[in-house]
DNA sequence: GTCTATAGCATGATAGAC
DNA sequence: GTCTATCATGCTATAGAC
């Protein structure tokens, strides 16, 4: 069934989404996939080489899958811009997408890389950024032609909001029922409504907010906050 | 001018932001507080109390200062639904001043609530999620009120939702030009772009969205993603 | 490829002098 | 309150038998 090297993969995956990477010590994780301590080294190299193996395993098929369905969109259209519901699509559906390809895994897989996200000093943190750079790229473009009126740092800006939406929702999914992407209709309803958010906030008119106003409204008692 | 307590609380706060709470030992902490090892023990009961310290210090009058704004706001309108910006602005503009008052200190708090926002196994987070409560209920209130079309779990999510790109905002800030909160011009036009974006977001139309037409349209290649 | 055994080190905590 | 010294534990990594 699984050979020595999936097991700890997948033992590692787990262990290292629900408790952390520092956390999460080889010897818990060779002994939830029922193999020798000495395995990690032999197989990976060390505790570094299991956790880029574990990510090497699924994002890339995850970013391959966002860059063809902005492939798709885009040959479909033709040079004109696409519609927004498209370009977030593009982006969050292939991660929703292999919440039900690697079933249990898949949604371990989502809560780790949320904690990678959150966790700019780890040390897989570089090759992360690095390998989804081509993604973000592709997808700042798509927005810069979907949004004209927007300078290039607010649609950067924009696309981080949107994505760190995401990032919470598989982080936190299991914890908050609300955001829970299982069972599967549920997990539909939750997509629907981060694309609604997403769409949203991007097309949200630009210098509406008028902080002075807000700043001279909202202070009743000077030094509340002291 | 700081006692051991205090270089202890501020090393600390440095450290478990910069590092991680794990990865953060308390040899170093008491290293770049100029202090003793065994301080830690004695101040704070060990490495758990010494996080809880870091942050009772600060989370507590960001709270109070949240729920603060929003009475202001509240009182003014005299029952009248809130404006969106205002309930936006009462929740993220007591984190930004907060970087204010405390200098650099408050912009290494806001990545390590940042950090403990996406590691729901820490040690720490039951205590933070208790506390955040009841600012969570009170502005789910308000949202209640404002958006009367929204059902109860959507109006959550998207709560959830805003207030991830506020995290990420604050996490990523010192790595990514576009979102840093320094200097303090910059800092108020991230703080408007994220009411933008908020707002937009939170206001969106919901079911807007055709998932099936979405997927009919994005599938160029029968499994591209295999 | 898989195992035992252990080296080599860092950690959190504590005892006890001052 | 602050210090030194140390304990007990846990860690990653490796050597070497099978």
């Amino acid at each position: 069934m699984h050979d020595t090297k999936d097991r700890l993969l997948d033992a590692a995956e787990t262990l290292f989404a629900d408790s952390g990477i520092a956390a999460a010590s080889l010897r818990d994780i060779t002994a939830l996939a029922e193999a020798n301590l000495a395995a990690v080294n032999y197989h990976f190299g060390g505790k570094d080489g299991l956790l880029q193996a574990v990510f090497d395993r699924r994002l890339r098929p995850v970013n391959e899958a966002r860059l063809a369905l902005l492939d798709g969109f885009e040959a479909d259209a033709g040079g004109a811009p696409l519609p927004l519901a498209q370009i977030v699509y593009a982006n969050l559906a292939p991660a929703f997408r292999s919440l039900d390809e690697w079933g249990e895994g898949g949604q371990r897989f989502m809560r780790l890389v949320a904690r990678i996200m959150a966790d700019p000093s780890s040390s897989i943190h570089h090759a992360f950024v690095r390998q989804f750079d081509e993604v973000r790229r592709r997808f700042l473009g798509a927005l810069g032609q979907a949004l004209p009126e927007l300078a290039d740092t607010e649609i950067e800006r924009r696309f981080h909001y949107a994505l760190a939406a995401m990032m919470h929702t598989f982080c936190w999914g299991q914890h908050i029922e609300c955001l829970c992407p299982t069972p599967r209709e549920h997990r539909d309803l939750v997509l629907e409504s981060l694309i609604d958010f997403a769409v949203g906030g991007l097309s949200a008119d630009s210098g509406t907010t008028d902080l002075a106003e807000l700043r001279r409204r909202g202070t009743p008692v000077a030094g509340a906050i002291s």
